[in-house]
DNA sequence: TGCTGCGTGGCACTGGGTGCCACTAGCGTC
DNA sequence: GACGCTAGTGGCACCCAGTGCCACGCAGCA
């Protein structure tokens, strides 16, 4: 086996002993040292492939950042930009069936643990940077003007929300994404 | 002095002396012992004052969402219902000019260092869960469907934005809350 | 055989946060 | 005045996350 690929071996069992044992307990009462040893590696090795004790939930999320990014800059320039939007993340959260378990239970953690969710403030930046960007492609202005800004987060606020949906109820994911942009993109139907 | 209110003076003290902290130096460079020192306690009082180090920076923000809490209780049953949440996040967030400087320091270290945003989450959540119970009140559901969790976090999408906006240019914080509600409520009109 | 690069483990250190105990100051009661 | 009560405080030891440094082992390669 090739170095590059037992580092990726390494990396999947240290996530997997993390995912176990923050399910199993909180996140907050498991210790490096503990995820280090069910992954039968050196605490200092743990600190190696993740950077904080978070990362270890979070899998390859820069590859997920990529790929939103990619998929926005191939959106029809006729689309209206909400629904390019909501398009990429449709697409980049099409996960196969056998994925949703492991998925389920990372969105949870993400979601309920507090550790987890302020943690997720600085993952999730990325991807406002991301949106902001294509947003401003598409308006003309600049990134960190007030309007691109504003729809990387409240997108992103619909996607959280669609996420918060799914796992509390048993349809697809795809439905709440579609159904939280719509009542983004309509500006809230049902309140008037 | 009763012992009351030398708390809240002891409090104070540890507060200014951190935001002076934090703003000159970044706030990972600055240990919770210099803290101490610069406010004339020890370490150990300080953690009895603040439960954690960013804590220190957002001074009583369970009194501003109780006042939060509160505007959304007494606003009119007639009026649109993203209407009295901008009008309840304005009328919070309706500073004395003397105070500004002072809320553009904390808005700053709470929007650009990534310890403070990720643990500004955390705060936010009661935000979130009071706008929802609004909404939830106005609607007839449950504070934790779709619909109430979408519109908090929206409109805490816009209320950051426009903070973001306002740290930005030198307009008026309700003149940025007001723009980025108006495009939210819309449906963000000027995207077509 | 020696060299190089890389993943690893061990170790010491910094810093956030907590539990525990002892001290002190203010205050009411006998 | 002596006694107890309470609240804020300081000091200390401890746990744990994260980092820098060094040494080791193992692959590939000359």
């Amino acid at each position: 086996m090739s170095e590059a690929a037992a580092r990726e071996v390494t990396r999947a069992r240290i996530e997997a002993a993390a995912l176990e044992l923050f399910a199993e307990r909180d996140f907050d009462a498991v210790t490096a040292d503990e995820v280090a040893d069910a992954a039968g590696i050196s605490r200092r090795t743990f600190f190696r492939h993740f950077a904080t004790k978070a990362d270890a939930v979070w899998g390859d999320f820069h590859e997920h950042v990529v790929r939103l990014e990619k998929k926005l800059a191939a959106t029809d320039p006729e689309q209206p930009v909400l629904a390019s939007i909501c398009a990429a993340y449709v697409e980049v959260n099409d996960y196969a069936d056998a994925e949703l378990p492991l998925l389920r239970q990372r969105m949870r953690l993400i979601l309920s643990e507090p550790a987890l969710q302020a943690h997720s403030q600085v993952r999730y930046a990325d991807v406002d940077r991301v949106v902001a960007e294509h947003v401003a492609r598409r308006t003309g202005c600049r990134p960190d003007s007030l309007v691109p800004r504003l729809v990387a987060l409240a997108t992103r606020a619909a996607a959280t929300t669609a996420f918060e949906a799914w796992l509390a109820g048993d349809g697809s994911l795809a439905d709440d994404l579609h159904a939280a942009f719509d009542q983004l993109a309509g500006g809230f139907p049902t309140l008037r």
